[in-house]
DNA sequence: AGTGTCGCCTGAATGC
DNA sequence: TGCATTCAGGCGACAC
């Protein structure tokens, strides 16, 4: 399940190969993943990359005839580049080929199919559906503490639910909310406009920590994971709270015997991990 | 407008 | 062993 520092890192991998060459075609080997391809998918045959970039989730290949090209990969997919000598038959769940001119190809597999793929014009590209409704990035200086107070101030939502609407901040999914939570030491279950003040100054460091170190995680193990097999490492080990029920949480005093540790609770259809004894 | 629920989809994990 | 069930989750659609 990529999220924002795996798809950042995706993007700067894709840079690397496509920036500046020619696609030379576009298979597909489905009609859709979660919604259709787009029907005028195959008109980027010829256009030149001039671009990479990430917005939210997206990534976004901006082309030289006008048009962008925007990836979701869903949960579960990946984008695999493969060099000449590394092509073959299609896997199961390969869904989408991008063929370069140098004869390179980036390759869309998806098992989960919750992956998107669309094509826009360059120009109307904030306007497009899947950006119109974004909230800022968490590193943009729009997402600041007063920004977030006043987004709060309505909000009878728990505080985990709201930090992971897209419309509020992009970029913070249901793991790194849990993470975001722990270190601000807050209860992810409390009413978003119950916040305090400091505590939302907290939160907003919270998730740029978190997110930051993912960022840095990830650029070094993910580095092959565009180029090879493309299986996530993933950084479980980093986690604090995300998946460890049961277990004590950082520099925990607590007989895990008594406390049953870090709780599991479902929010919104949702797992989430908290510590009853620091988060408050 | 704010809130809650559902469906999409497959594979891994769990239950019997 | 094998079959059935549950769970995971980003996002949009929809109902209230």
């Amino acid at each position: 399940m990529p999220e924002l520092p795996e798809v950042e890192t995706v993007c700067r991998g894709l840079a690397k190969s496509m920036t500046g060459e020619k696609l030379a075609s576009v298979e597909t080997l489905r009609h859709n993943l979660r919604i259709p391809f787009p029907a005028d998918l195959k008109t980027i045959a010829g256009a030149t990359v001039k671009n990479i970039s990430r917005r939210a989730k997206y990534i976004r290949i901006e082309l030289d005839n006008k048009k962008t090209l925007i990836i979701h990969l869903g949960m579960s997919g990946r984008l695999v580049i493969q060099k000449k000598s590394e092509q073959g038959d299609p896997e199961k769940h390969d869904h989408m080929i991008l063929n370069l001119k140098n004869g390179t190809r980036i390759v869309f597999n998806d098992a989960r199919r919750f992956g998107m793929v669309d094509l826009a014009n360059t120009s109307e590209l904030e306007q497009h559906k899947f950006f119109s409704h974004l909230g800022p990035e968490p590193f943009d200086k729009k997402f600041s503490a007063k920004y977030l107070a006043e987004k709060l101030r309505n909000k009878k939502i728990a505080i985990k639910l709201a930090i992971m609407d897209q419309e509020l901040v992009v970029g913070v999914g249901n793991i790194y909310a849990s993470e975001a939570l722990f270190r601000a030491g807050i209860d992810p279950q409390r009413a978003a406009h119950k916040i305090r003040p400091d505590e939302i100054s907290e939160l907003i460091a919270s998730i740029r920590a978190v997110l930051k170190q993912a960022i840095k995680a990830g650029g070094s193990s993910l580095r092959d994971y565009v180029q090879t097999d493309g299986e996530l490492g993933y950084f479980q080990d980093k986690w604090a709270v995300y998946g460890k029920h049961h277990q004590p949480c950082k520099s925990c005093i607590c007989d895990i015997d008594k406390t049953g540790g870090i709780q599991k609770i479902t929010q919104g259809a949702r797992s989430t991990f908290y510590c009853p004894r620091k988060q408050n």
